[in-house]
DNA sequence: TATGAATGAGGGTTCATTCAT
DNA sequence: TATGAATGAACCCTCATTCAT
């Protein structure tokens, strides 16, 4: 009587599938983000992700699908990241500017993201989907977080009224030129995230910031 | 009098030359952009420039020297406007500012500057002397004309003091996430660059003013 | 008892990978020998191996360490040989010369062995390596042996002594020029290696001979 | 009025074009000398003519052409070598063929010489007509009159009777291969001509040499 | 006649993909 | 499922040859 106490063995093999995608995406993250999308050799991910190269066939049916499945795949931590924000309890709309930013650029640390972005910005117009797919997941609620915030400032009396067209990315954009200047200019430039983002985040509070006396 | 010396035949040849040259890195622009360094074929650039594709090796030594040559060559514009900004009569710091991110943005507008600032972010940890190169020459000296424009408006009393690690970053971001943007989200998510700059231009302009009632 | 253990996988791939890459080698001196290093393609050597073009590259690196496999490959052979007919029994030296350079013969009309020769001396000027390697593994020792059997021919009283700078060229000479004139000149000018080597044998037995009346 | 002293127009200009037809050849055997007839580039023969490429398709229809017609020029001077040696006055066989041999080797340790003779030796069977032209005018000639000194020796009692095919190749054999062995392996296994020589006319004329005591 | 820019066929090499084991 | 040998299309680059000047 073979015991079977362990889990059904389809499940044991489908966990085991599930951990070497998992591990067949890290590889590939790693390969396209060192040497960007053409230039990665499927042997490469292969050998990084410690399989041979007929494996990464049986996960993914060609390069692009590996490489679209696996932006796709990291981006849901991203979107769980913005879910994850627009639950947390209010408070002033300075405080929750500040907090978002901060989650942002803690975000921005982390070397993965800021791999993804990268990619999604040098890839893009070859991966017009994967481009669109992002705008909709990331940063279109990203937008629609940070004008929920000024508006909630602009009520409170705390931010100005202002138009808007682009205020996202105006409010956004120096976060993601830290991210990329991280990769591509820190060899010679370096750059202090941190100090970094405390001007940014003096800017452009002290530029929503009401005040006294102007219209 | 009447003999209208035409340039002696050497200097036509090297007219033509130089011109073939130039078409050759036009044409080397359009296919890097499109499609990115590792998937432009040297016989699309050919093609585009009317050439054969033994041609382009008369003119560049390799794919490799023809990309590089190519942004070199894109680049001297942008040098050549940093230079003609710096030179232009002094007013108050917040009008030399506006003015200079106006001037910014209009050269942003422009295709060519636009898919050279892509190509160096999306190719630049391949190409690390054109980063760094685009550093020197371009960004560095952005950098100190905003410092140098800042500081005059500290002194006047227009801006207020900011310690300003990333200044130059936090300030140009907008604009430079305005590019990008361009390229990669516009398909799906136009953005309307003259409403963005102003967004982007009162934000700066705002956050940096010295306010009456604060330290 | 009827199992009759198949060697283990994996030993019979190793056994596929070895016999294919022997193939190569046979193929590559086929198609080199026919055409010469530089007119020699890839394509030709892999048609001759049943190979396609990509294949050939997974056993050699390149066009230049494939010739040079091959040439080494062919060359372990004739190593042997020399080794070999170190190993046999003494004898008169006259006897001794006349067996070694009959052996010769025999592996001279051997067709690979010309061809190796004939490729070593058409390319070694492009192929220093080889050269060196010929010389350093079979040339220099067919040169001791020559040596070591004129030394027993003068110690016995059979041959006289002679200077002998250029003694082991000067002897084989005959051997390798026959060698060479198969392949160059034999469509126009037949050559009868029978008749030729006993022409040869009895040229430099006498040659070599002590003599009654000579100093 | 305007003295034509000098020769005829036409005349110089042939005597221009004949002597820039001499720098092409003699740039074309350093050339193929150099790196073999595939491997070599009209554009190096023409820049070591001091012309330019263009330049060398006006005194030569292609590259073969210009092989070809640089060996055949080049091997004008071996045939009158030939004729040279057949016109000189007789003397006993021994001393004919020792000045004959004399000769070769002073032919041989010019450097024209002996690359052209590898050059055949290298190309033969991909210009069977060089070869054949090379066996018909230089080689059968040299078999010929070795044949004939030997006749003579033979009849004056000198020389022992021979059955002798392959006689000439064998009696030459030491001096082609002095030839090849300076091409190819000299680099690291010196070869000193002279001493080498003694040893060839040594053996050979011994070998040769009626011998009292034998059959 | 001489030049050298232009051509384009050709060949070495790479690598995504397939498939027998 | 996993392997890795095999394939062959694709692409960079070379160079013999042509031709406008």
């Amino acid at each position: 009587m073979s015991q079977i106490v362990e889990p059904a063995p389809s499940t044991r093999r489908e966990q085991q599938k599930a951990a070497k995608r998992l591990a067949l995406i890290d590889a590939a993250l790693a390969v396209f983000s060192r040497v960007g999308y053409a230039a990665a050799k499927i042997d490469d991910v292969a050998e990084e992700a410690g399989v041979s190269k007929g494996t990464v066939y049986l996960y993914f049916e060609s390069k692009e699908a590996l490489f679209e499945g696996m932006v796709k795949a990291k981006m849901v931590p991203m979107i769980d990241d913005v879910a994850e924000i627009l639950g947390k309890p209010n408070a002033t709309a300075i405080e929750r500017l500040r907090a978002h930013l901060t989650f942002f650029y803690t975000k921005i640390l982390d070397d993965e993201r800021r791999q993804i972005m990268r990619l999604i910005l040098s890839e893009g117009p070859n991966f017009p989907d994967l481009a669109e797919f992002y705008y909709n997941n990331v940063l279109s609620r990203g937008h629609a977080m940070v004008n929920a915030i000024i508006q909630q400032g602009v009520e409170s009396g705390e931010f100005r009224k202002m138009e808007g067209h682009g205020l996202m990315q105006n409010v956004a954009a120096g976060a993601l030129i830290a991210g990329i200047w991280k990769q591509v200019f820190d060899p010679f430039q370096p750059l202090d995230l941190d100090a970094y983002f405390e001007t940014h985040i003096d800017l452009i509070l002290n530029g929503l910031r009401a005040q006294p006396g102007q219209d």
